[in-house]
RNA sequence: AGGCGCGUAGCUCAGUUGGUUAGAGCGCACGACUGAUAAUCGUGAGGUCGGCAGUUCAAAUCUGCCCGUGCCUACCA
C-alpha cells in the first residue's frame, strides 16, 4: 500500500522559482495601493524619529549602478530602523542646478545652430529647469523600483522656489555675519569668449608657446659673494612678467652660482655675468641660452634664499617693486631653472603662495585678453598673439638670456578651442576664518560618529587644508548670489531688510526674480538703486546642496535636525559632506549630522574601475530585467561596503545561490506551517529540547541582528541569517525534524511544540530579512498571513523572551552535534562500503563517555542522528567511537524507519496509530 | 606626483591586544535521497594571507620598501 497520502508533506502556494522580474512590480502596486509610505508614518506617529537625509543625487541621466548601491543601501537602514520600530522618515532629493545641465541645453542649441548668448537668460534656465525635472521623474520611477520605501510624491529639490529662496536666505547669513566677501582669484579664462570657464569645460591640447629666460638682479640678500648676480626664471607665458611679484625657489634644490665665459654669436647672454640656477640644469640652461662655456663658481642650497629680494627684470622701464623670494613645494628641477617665477595674478600655484606671503595681486589683464594700458612698455598687447612681441622688448632691455619656443599640452577652451589663460577675476568666497568657521567646524567633526572610522580623518584633514570657499560662478543656471555692492565703496550692502525682499520674491517666483525684477524693488526706499552694483554670479551649486539641512530637515515638521545620518559615496568627504558641515557650521555653529557613512565605490569582478572604453559596466537595469531588484539588495547586503566592492556575472551568481537558499528555507517554514492555528500553539515549558534549543539560538540571532543594526553592519547580519538558515536549520533542525512534521501525531505535544517553534522562527526570520530582500520577505509573509493591508514591512522585529535564553542547553546541543557530526562521517564510511545506503538503514553503535552519554537522556537519539537505531556503551574516552551496521527489522511503509516491531510491507506502531486516526 | 584607503581559498566574507595545523558559507568534485525535487542531505579537495626585507622565541596581524588597485587633489612655471 502506498502511505503516501497519508503523510503531512510541506504545502505552500509559495513557488521554489522566485521570478522576481515579474513578482516584484506586482508587489509595488500593492504597496501603492495601500500607501504604505503614509501608513508606516501614520503607524510610526509619536517614535522616536530615524533621518537619514538623502544626498541628492544629479537630476541628468538613468540609474547606474553606483546609485543603486547608495539608493539600497539607505533604504536597507531605513527598513532597519523602521523594523526596530522608529520612525525612520526617508525624503529623496535632487540636486538640479548646475553646469552639466547647462551643457545639455547649450548642446541642444548648437545642434540648432542657435547662440547660447542670443537667448534671454531666463528663458535659457526655463530649458535648464524642464530638463532637470524630466530626469527627476525618471529616476524617482527607477529608485522606487528598487524597492526603495520613500517619500517620492512629495521629494525634495534644490529647484523648488522654496528651496531657491531658502538658499538664498542661507548666503544672505553669511553677508550679514561677515562670512561672505568679495576677493579675488585667477580662474580659467577664455579671452575668446569672455567668460570664465569650469575645470571640466577645458581640453588639453598641444600649443606652441614663446619661452624665455628672464635675470632678476639680487638686490638685497643674507648669501655672500652675489652681488649683481642674477637669479634666472624660465616661462613659457611671457605676458605675465608684468605681473610677477616673487620668484620662488625650493629648499631641497641644489643652485649653483656660475659664471658665464663665453657664448654663441647669437646667444642673448653676456660674458661675465654670474648668473643662479638649479646645479642640476645648469646644462640644460647653457644649451638652450647658447652660452657655451662657463664656470661654477659656487654652490648654493636652496634653504639660503630665505629673505632675499630681487629687482624685476625691467625694474629700470616702470617695474621697481620688489620680488621676494619665497619658498615654495611645486618647485622641481625637470624642467626650467629650479626658480618659478610668481605672478599671482595668473596663476592656482602662484595665487596661493602670494596669499601665503601676503604678496599684493595686480591685475594686469583685461577681459578681451589685451593688458592693462597702464603697464609700461606693454599696455594693449594680447596676451594670445604678441609673446614674442614681448620677448622681443624684453631682450632689448636686456633682461633676458635666453628665449625659444616650446610645444606642449595647453588647456583650451572646450566650445571655442582657444587657448585659455588664467586670468585673476573678482570672487565671492566665503571665509574659513571669520566667524572662526575652520575651528568649529573641525570640532564638529570630532563630535561625528563616522563609519567607518577612517572617514574622520579625512574629511577633517581636508578642511583643515582648505583655501576659504569661492562661492561665485560665472554661469547661469543656478540661484544667484544675492547681494548688492555699493559702487563708491565697493562694499557689498549687509541689510536684513534687502536680503528679506530679495528671498519673498524668490519664494514666489523662484529665483528668475533676480534677473526679471529690477533692483530698485528690493532697494527702495531705504537705497537709491543707482548706487549699487548687482552682482550677475551664481553660487556653486555646492551651496545648494550644502543648504539641505536648512530647507529640507528643518523646514519639514516631519524631519529633525540634526540628521542621524548622512551616507553617500567616499568621494563625498569633498562634496556634500564637506559643503553641507561648512554651510550648517558657518550659518548655525553646528555639523547637521550626527553620524557619517561612507560606502566604496563599485568595480568589475577583477577589481577595475567601470569604464565604458573596458566593456565591463553593469547595468543595473539589466540586473533588474533579469534577476530582480532583491537580488540587487542582497549584493549589497552581502558586500563589505565601507570598501570598494565588486560586481560581475561570476557575483550576481553567488548572490543567487544564497538567495535560493534563504527562498527554500521560507518556503520549507511556509510548507511545514500549512494549516498552521492557534490554538495549535504549545507554552514554551511543554516544547520538547529541540524546540527549546532552536528559541534560544532564535534569541541570539535575534540580539546579534539588533546590535549589528546599530552598527551598520549588514553583511554581517546577511552572513549569520545565512549561516543560521544552513547550518543550524536546513542541514540539522529541519533535517531531524521532518520526520515528526512528516509522520508525527499532529496532537502530540512534539508535533505541535515543533509548529510552534516554526511559527516563532517564521516570524524572526521574515523581519530580519524584509530590510533586505523586500519585496520576498512580502511575498513570503503575505503567503502566511493573506492580508494586503498588513504588510511585513509594518511589523518590527520580535523583542527577545528572555525566558528562552538557556545557555547552558546551547553548550550541551553544540556537543551533541559534534557527536552527531561524527556518526555522520561513520555513516558516509559505510555507505562508501556498501554497508548501507540510506542513513534509516543504520545502526548505530556509540561507545562514550559517561558524561556524553548523559547528554542524550530523555532524547531519541535515533531522531537526531536520523538513523533508525541507536545504542551507547559507556567507555572512559574523550572522543566517542561509532561503528554502524544494519538495522534490525523491517522498514515501515510510511515513515520508512527499520524498526524490529515492524511486519513486511507494515507500520511502525506509532504510524499506525496515526494512520488510524487520521487517515481513516 | 601628493593625501586617504584596499589587497586572506574560484566567489562573498571572518580572523579579537602578534601565540597551536589560517576559518565560515557558497561554488566545485564525489556520493545519497527521490516525502523541501531546477530542492534537500553527507563527505572531500581548495590558501606562499599581493611581493621582498626587518623586529620578535613567535607575524595574515607590527615596521620599511616594492607591486597592483580605488577615491580625492595636483598635472604646472
Amino acid at each position: 500500500m502506498d502511505y503516501k497520502e497519508t503523510v503531512f508533506l510541506p504545502k505552500t502556494e509559495f513557488p521554489m522559482k522566485a521570478g522576481l522580474p515579474r513578482k516584484e512590480p506586482e508587489i509595488l502596486k500593492i504597496w501603492e495601493e495601500i500607501n504604505i509610505y503614509q501608513k508606516l508614518r501614520e503607524q510610526r506617529k509619536g517614535s522616536e524619529k530615524y533621518i537619514l537625509h538623502d544626498g541628492p543625487p544629479y537630476a541628468n541621466g538613468n540609474l547606474h549602478i553606483g546609485t543603486a548601491l547608495n539608493k539600497i543601501l539607505k533604504d536597507i537602514i531605513n527598513r532597519f530602523q523602521s523594523m526596530l520600530g522608529k520612525d525612520a522618515n526617508y525624503v529623496p532629493g535632487w540636486d538640479c542646478h548646475g553646469l552639466p545641465i547647462e551643457w545639455k541645453i547649450e548642446e541642444q542649441y548648437r545642434k540648432k545652430g542657435k547662440d547660447k548668448d542670443t537667448i534671454p537668460i531666463v528663458e535659457f534656465r526655463k530649458e535648464c529647469r524642464d530638463f532637470a525635472k524630466k530626469w527627476m521623474d525618471i529616476q524617482s520611477q527607477e529608485f522606487q523600483r528598487l524597492g526603495v520605501c520613500g517619500n517620492f510624491k512629495n521629494p525634495y529639490t534644490t529647484m523648488t522656489f522654496d528651496a531657491e529662496a531658502s538658499i538664498a536666505n542661507e548666503m544672505g547669513k553669511f553677508l550679514l555675519n561677515g562670512g561672505l566677501y568679495r576677493g579675488s582669484k585667477p580662474v580659467m579664462w577664455s579671452v575668446v569668449e569672455k567668460t570664465a570657464l569650469a575645470e571640466a569645460e577645458i581640453e588639453y591640447e598641444d600649443h606652441k608657446s614663446t619661452t624665455i629666460y628672464a635675470k632678476f638682479e639680487v638686490k638685497k640678500t643674507n648669501l655672500q659673494n652675489v652681488d649683481g648676480a642674477y637669479i634666472i626664471i624660465w616661462t613659457t607665458t611671457p605676458w605675465t612678467m608684468p605681473g610677477n611679484r616673487a620668484v620662488a625657489f625650493s629648499k631641497e634644490i641644489n643652485y649653483s652660482l656660475v659664471r658665464i665665459k663665453k657664448i654663441a654669436d647669437d646667444s642673448l647672454a653676456k660674458n661675465n655675468d654670474l648668473i643662479i640656477i638649479a646645479k642640476d640644469l645648469v646644462e640644460d640652461v647653457a644649451k638652450n641660452c647658447k652660452i657655451l662655456e662657463w664656470e661654477e663658481v659656487s654652490s648654493i642650497l636652496g634653504h639660503k634664499f630665505d629673505e632675499t629680494i630681487l629687482s624685476h627684470p625691467l625694474n629700470n622701464y616702470g617695474y621697481s617693486h620688489d620680488v621676494k623670494m619665497l619658498p615654495a613645494d611645486f618647485v622641481t628641477v625637470e624642467q626650467g631653472t629650479g626658480f618659478v617665477h610668481i605672478a599671482p595674478g595668473h596663476g592656482e600655484d602662484d595665487y596661493f603662495l602670494g596669499k601665503k606671503f601676503n604678496i599684493e595681486v595686480p591685475e594686469t589683464l583685461a577681459g578681451n585678453g589685451k593688458l592693462l594700458d597702464h603697464l609700461p612698455l606693454f599696455g594693449g598687447m594680447h596676451v594670445l598673439r604678441d609673446n614674442p612681441k614681448i620677448a622681443d622688448i624684453m631682450s632689448e632691455k636686456n633682461s633676458l638670456i635666453g628665449r625659444g619656443e616650446l610645444i606642449h599640452s595647453y588647456p583650451h577652451s572646450w566650445r571655442s578651442k582657444a587657448p585659455l589663460v588664467f586670468r585673476n577675476t573678482p570672487q565671492w568666497f566665503i571665509s574659513m576664518t571669520t566667524n572662526n568657521l575652520k575651528e568649529t567646524a573641525l570640532n564638529e567633526i570630532e563630535k561625528t560618529q563616522f563609519y567607518p572610522e577612517a572617514g574622520k580623518q579625512r574629511l577633517y584633514s581636508m578642511i583643515e587644508n582648505r583655501p576659504d570657499w569661492c562661492l561665485s560662478r560665472q554661469r547661469a543656471w543656478g540661484i544667484p548670489i544675492p547681494v548688492f555692492v555699493n559702487k563708491k565703496t565697493g562694499e557689498p550692502l549687509r541689510d536684513k531688510i534687502v536680503i528679506d525682499r530679495i528671498v519673498s520674491s524668490f519664494k514666489k517666483g523662484g529665483s528668475d526674480a533676480w534677473f526679471e525684477i529690477p533692483a530698485s524693488n528690493y532697494l527702495e526706499p531705504e537705497y537709491d538703486a543707482n548706487d549699487f552694483e548687482q552682482i550677475q554670479d551664481i553660487a556653486d551649486v555646492w551651496f545648494d546642496s550644502g543648504s539641505t539641512h536648512a530647507f529640507v530637515l528643518e523646514d519639514r515638521d516631519d524631519l529633525k535636525s540634526p540628521a542621524n545620518l548622512y551616507l553617500e559615496g567616499s568621494d563625498q568627504h569633498r562634496g556634500w559632506f564637506h559643503s553641507s558641515l561648512l554651510e550648517s557650521v558657518g550659518s548655525r555653529g553646528v555639523a547637521p549630522f550626527e553620524g557619517i557613512l561612507t560606502h566604496g565605490f563599485v568595480l568589475d569582478d577583477k577589481g577595475r574601475k567601470m569604464s565604458k572604453s573596458l566593456g565591463n559596466t553593469v547595468n543595473p537595469q539589466d540586473i533588474l530585467r533579469d534577476y530582480g531588484a532583491d537580488i540587487l539588495r542582497l549584493w549589497v547586503a552581502g558586500s563589505d561596503y565601507y570598501e570598494d566592492l565588486r560586481i560581475g556575472p561570476e557575483i550576481i551568481k553567488h548572490h543567487t545561490d544564497h538567495y535560493r537558499r534563504l527562498r527554500n528555507t521560507l518556503r520549507y517554514l511556509l510548507g511545514s506551517l500549512n494549516g498552521f492555528q492557534e490554538n495549535e500553539k504549545i507554552d514554551y515549558s511543554d516544547m520538547p529540547q529541540l524546540e527549546k534549543w532552536l528559541l534560544h539560538r532564535v534569541n541570539e540571532v535575534n540580539n546579534s541582528v539588533r546590535e549589528k543594526i546599530e552598527g551598520y553592519n549588514f553583511h554581517s547580519i546577511y552572513t549569520e541569517i545565512h549561516n543560521f538558515c544552513t547550518i543550524e536549520l536546513s542541514s540539522f533542525y529541519f533535517e531531524i525534524r521532518k520526520d515528526l512534521l512528516y509522520c508525527g501525531d499532529p496532537n502530540s505535544l512534539e508535533r505541535r511544540g515543533c509548529r510552534t517553534a516554526l511559527d516563532i522562527l517564521f516570524n524572526h526570520l521574515t523581519a530580519w530579512l524584509a530590510p533586505i530582500l523586500c519585496f520576498t520577505a512580502e511575498e513570503a509573509w503575505q503567503c502566511y498571513i493573506n492580508d494586503k493591508e498588513n504588510s511585513i514591512h509594518l511589523k518590527t522585529i520580535p523583542i527577545a523572551v528572555n525566558n528562552w535564553n538557556d545557555e547552558a542547553l546551547n553548550i550541551k546541543w553544540k556537543r551533541i552535534r559534534f557527536i552527531r557530526s561524527l556518526v555522520l562521517a561513520e555513516i558516509e564510511e559505510a555507505r562508501n562500503n556498501n554497508v548501507i545506503k540510506s542513513s534509516l538503514q543504520a545502526k548505530v553503535e556509540i561507545k562514550l563517555s559517561k558524561e556524553d552519554k548523559d547528554l542524550f537522556e530523555n532524547l531519541i537519539a535515533a531522531d537526531i542522528f536520523i538513523t533508525s537505531e541507536v545504542s551507547f556503551s559507556i567507555e572512559k574516552i574523550e572522543t566517542p567511537k561509532i561503528t554502524i551496521e544494519n538495522a534490525d527489522g523491517n522498514k515501515c511503509s510510511r515513515c520508512w524507519k527499520i524498526l524490529p516491531e515492524v511486519k513486511p510491507d507494515g507500520l511502525c506502531n506509532r504510524c499506525e496509530d496515526v494512520v488510524k486516526i487520521y487517515c481513516s
